[in-house]
Parts: C-alpha cells; structure tokens; sequence
DNA sequence: CAGTGGTCTAGACCACGAT
DNA sequence: TCGTGGTCTAGACCACTGA
C-alpha cells in the first residue's frame, strides 16, 4: 500500500484523494456508500465518515443523503487565513513590534460607519488613530472605532502600552465579525507615514466584530504597497 | 435552555461557546477534561470530543494530551474565503459573466517566476491573457503561465469557449497550491483597460498550484480598486 | 509514570431527500 | 418510500507529554 498511515481514517482520506487526483474518481463521479468503502477498507463505517466528511470540508467532495457522496464538478478553492495580532505577526517576521497611540478622542462616527454597524449615530464612539512599527519604521497604520455603549471600560483604558486589538480580545468578547480585505490609494496622512508617493496603493484590512447582535469595533488596518497575505490550499 | 439544539454536539459546543464568551473559562483557563463534561451534559466522551474538537480548529481552544484543554491566550482570528471560479463569482452578482482570450503565445516564463515555480527557465510555458467581463464591462485581468511538461493538452485548447482555470480544474488535478493577496499599482495596460487614472491602485490574487511536487499553473489576477474579499467570522 | 486527548469499533436510530 | 449520510453510544486501546 502506497499510503502508509498510522491513523485509519489519515489514509483512508489519503487514499480517496489519491483515487480523486488520479481520475478514478472523476469530477461528478458518485463513489461508493460508506458502508462499501468501510468493507473495502476493512474499517468501521465511523473511520469512512470521518475521512469523507473532512476531504468535503475543503469542497472537494459533495455529500448529501440518499444521493451519496460525489466528487465536486466546480471545486471551490476553500483558503483559510490566520489573522494574527500584530505584534505577533511582525515579531515573526524577526522584527521588534513597536506601536503608537496617535489620536484619541470620542466623539460620533461618520455616518457611513453608523449605517454600516448599525449603532445610533448620536451617540459618540471612541476613535483610535494608532501606527504599528517594525524595527522602528511604520508597519500598518489603524483607525478603530470601539462602541462605548458595550465596552464602557475601553474609556479609562490609556492604550499606551497594550495595542487596541490586544486589549479588546482580553477585556470584550467577540461572537462574530467579519473581515474585508481590498486595495485602495492611500490616504495623504498614509502616503506620508509610508514615505510613499501621494496616491500609492494600499492593501486595507477592514474588520467588525460583534457581541451577539451589539457591534463591539471597527477597525481598519492599511498597509503599504510591499505587504501580502499569503496561504496555502 | 437556553442552547436548544437537536444535534448534541452542537449544542455542547454552544455551552461551551457560551462559557468562553461569558469569561466562566477566561483566556488561558484550564476546561473540565471531556469525561468530566461528558457526565456534566449526560452524553457520550465522544459527543464532547466532536464539540470540542471542532471548536479548537477554530482557534478559540488550545487541546493538549495530559495536559488538556484551555482557552486559547491569543485566539488568531482564522478566516475561511471561498476563491470561486470567476464565472460563478460573477454571475453570483447578477450579472452575465464573458471573457476574451486577449493574447496567447509559447516563450520562456520570466526569470523571477521560472525561480518560484522552480522550473527549468529555458523551457518554453504557454501564457495566456485574457479579460473576464461582468455584463459586458471589464471585471479583472488575468495574466497565466501554464506548465506544458505538466499540461502538455493544453497546447491544443483554444481557451475561447472555456476558462483557462475551468479547463484546467477540469483537465489538471492538482494536490495543493499557494494563494497571495496583495495591493499594487496598475500597470498601464490594466489602468487603461479599467479606464482608470494611471497608478492606481489594484487588488491582486496570485495563485500557484501543483500536482505533488510538479509545478501546473501560476496565475495573477488583477481587479480594480472597488473589489473586496469578505467573509465572515 | 500516569493523566489526557485521539481514535477505532460495532451497532443503533434517525433525518433528509431523490425517485 | 427507503437508501444514504449524520450522529450517538459504550467501551476500548493507544500516543503523547507533563510532572
């Protein structure tokens, strides 16, 4: 046997991968029940399950009752990405994190946030403007906006030694949130804090979390031209 | 209860969500090992072996044999993006997906990418670039190199019905591949194909992908400056 | 060494959904 | 309707790793 293993159901999905890859299994091909597989395989139908269901995590096969199981005819590439807090992240680079508290002041946010977080837009917020260093030299730049109303303690917090982010994920939970990523020019305050030329491209990750259905932050993070967001399928 | 559920995994997998989120097991806690909860909901250990696990490929638990199970310090933010074929994406918005083959022709790949696909430099690749449309206006460029020694059949497709990432999802399996998001300037035959100010900025998604350890496909699409990869948390 | 999670098994019941 | 996957259970053995 080609796919030596010493977990079960690891070379039973290794196998079937292999039969996929190799065309035995073509895209639409309808495989056999897990009953045939676990007889095949001499495996308990449970092993058969937990290979198949983990290769349809990832799209590559289709599973539904009573149709069985097929290869899938147009495999979306499923990417998962760790987003990391900053200073882990450029730390991992061999840099030294280094962050600074620019801005701060409460007040109410722009109405396309309001709309966007859908909190009433009387009612102030308090807006972070921070720069996230690397050895010294600007890494990322942050506006935050962070809901008063559900993190009252975020206002006697000075946010000049823990970041933002950091501070957030220990003190206010998150349930959910949602992550954008794009490219857009920089501002002039970015284009100068990156020694860029006016207008230079900048990759923007914008992200909002919520607690149950109370928006919690909204952040977004720009980096400049050089920086990539890279992972494997 | 409040964590009705029909599946028992799932809804063990709410409580224990459900604690996280209301600091009863705080950042860094140390949980009840899975046959004390297994007692503590009346299940099976391996009901709350399935809730528990799926919760830790999330990122939000830390499992460890002797040592057990404990809320992770640092939960990473892990994002899961469907990159769809650009049909689908497309039509997805409503709108009739197009694409032009724009160029096409058989040469040496440049030098930088021969180096990251690890390929003989001298051996000529095919390159295709072509122009995905959205109702007729421009949707994203792409610009691909594709391994003949690998893919010597695509030689003899003209790639003017078919997508060249459809054809290859169907023709060329491969087994793993590399995904990089970046932002960068147009280049001037992208910001005139965008009808857009020279410089400006573009959203980038390069992709390799191989089959086992040979190099298929390399692939750089560029799209203007309001497209957005979102998903959620 | 010993405690904890990781996994396997055999059998069972059930929900979904194609026909 | 009834075949297929989805899940649960009880018990078991084992791999890893902290003390």
């Amino acid at each position: 046997m080609s796919t030596a293993a010493r977990v079960p159901w690891q070379s039973v999905e290794r196998e079937v991968l292999r039969r996929i890859h190799a065309r035995v299994w073509p895209p639409g091909a309808l495989l056999p029940t897990e009953a045939e597989l676990a007889a095949e395989f001499g495996c308990a139908r449970t092993t058969v399950n937990r290979a198949l269901r983990e290769i349809a995590e990832t799209g590559l096969l289709d599973r539904r009752r009573k149709a069985g199981t097929r290869v899938a005819l147009h495999p979306v590439a499923r990417a998962t990405f760790d987003i990391p807090v900053m200073r882990r992240e450029v730390e991992a680079l061999g840099h030294v994190y280094d962050h600074r508290l620019l801005e701060r002041f409460e007040g109410p946010p722009p109405p396309t946030l309001a709309t966007r977080m859908d909190v009433n837009p009387d009612r102030a917020m308090l807006c972070l403007k921070a720069l996230h260093q690397a050895d010294g030299a600007p890494f990322a730049t942050e506006v935050r906006w962070i809901n008063l109303g559900e993190v009252p303690d975020a206002r006697d917090e000075p946010f000049d030694d823990i970041s933002a982010n950091e501070w957030l994920l220990r003190h206010a939970p998150y349930t959910h949130g949602q992550i954008t990523f794009s490219a857009t020019r920089a501002t002039p305050d970015e284009a100068s804090t990156f020694a860029a030329a006016p207008g230079a491209a900048v990759f923007v990750i914008d992200r909002m979390t919520w607690n149950e259905d109370r928006p919690v932050t909204q952040v977004r993070i720009a980096f400049p031209e050089d920086y990539t967001v890279t992972t494997t399928l």
